[in-house]
DNA sequence: ATGGTGGACAATCCA
């Protein structure tokens, strides 16, 4: 199967580059985060019959989260246990048997501030709610943009960055705690060690994008029985100058197993 | 250098 995830900054904005990329890769499953749009205006209508199914959580103006799918989805749960679920940051849906967790993590603003303690509380909880489901045989994939560049190759100039709100110690110890949990980065699996490798450029760095002034804050993180069977994960920037700038581009991941539709007892 | 730009939405908030 393949899978994907792209921060869209508007759903409404990213129709065209949204489904091209759908009809050109053919994912099973594409997440999406930041569809800035409420449930009841979610533009259904501009992806019917390309042959996904799509489901959402959103919120007028901020964050919001998507899920688009070749299989029916079963099993959707739209909020985190734990947190209060209003901000529409997470999305979950089983494809057979392969479980897909989406999710939006708070950006966290400044060192320090409410917004801050809320991301350090969502990775908390989403750490405590994978320790109570996530198994060694589970297959399991949380994906999306989660705020955080794990390590000093996954910016373009740690020095200098250290200590902001997606790249200090603090996030990266709760990143940590959550992988923790039974699960393996399928990006840098396949690119170990490698810098210059970015998920995300700032739209407000003149030419930031030209001169690879990027992030690795998107992410595909997959319990081992799936990992394992991992044949490939890469960043694509092709949809990014499709149309509207977007700041973060489409990661995806092959992985040689085709969801089962669940044994029933 | 504490800006820059893009998006939603209608004066600012968020990234």
């Amino acid at each position: 199967m393949k899978i994907a995830t792209f921060n869209v900054n508007s759903i409404r904005s990213r129709i065209d580059p949204v489904r091209q990329w759908l009809c050109e890769h053919q994912p099973d499953v594409l997440a999406v985060q930041e569809t800035k749009v409420q449930d009841d205006e979610f533009p259904l209508d501009a992806f019917a019959g390309i042959g996904y199914h799509v489901i959402f959580r959103g919120q007028k103006k901020y964050n919001g989260v998507a899920l688009f799918s070749r299989l029916e989805p079963e099993n959707v749960v739209d909020r985190l246990p734990g947190d209060d679920g209003g901000d529409a940051r997470f999305l979950q849906a089983d494809y057979g048997d392969i479980t897909i967790v989406n999710t939006y993590v708070p950006q966290g603003r400044e060192m320090h501030s409410d917004a801050f303690a809320y991301k350090l509380a969502f990775f908390r909880c989403l750490q405590a709610y994978f320790v109570e489901q996530i198994t060694p045989t589970s297959k399991w994939i949380w994906v999306g943009d989660l705020n955080v560049a794990r390590e000093a190759i996954d910016v373009h100039d740690p020095e200098r960055l250290w200590g902001t709100v997606c790249f200090c110690q603090e996030v990266q110890d709760a990143l940590e705690s959550v992988v923790s949990a039974g699960l393996i980065d399928l990006f840098r699996l396949h690119h170990p060690g490698r810098p210059g490798l970015y998920t995300f450029w700032d739209y407000r760095v003149p030419n930031g994008f030209k001169r690879n002034l990027g992030w690795r804050l998107d992410y595909l993180m997959a319990t081992a029985s799936l990992a394992d069977r991992c044949t490939r994960c890469e960043i694509d920037t092709a949809c990014r100058g499709a149309d509207k700038p977007s700041d973060h581009t489409v990661l995806w991941a092959e992985v040689a197993i085709s969801p089962c539709p669940p044994k029933k007892s």
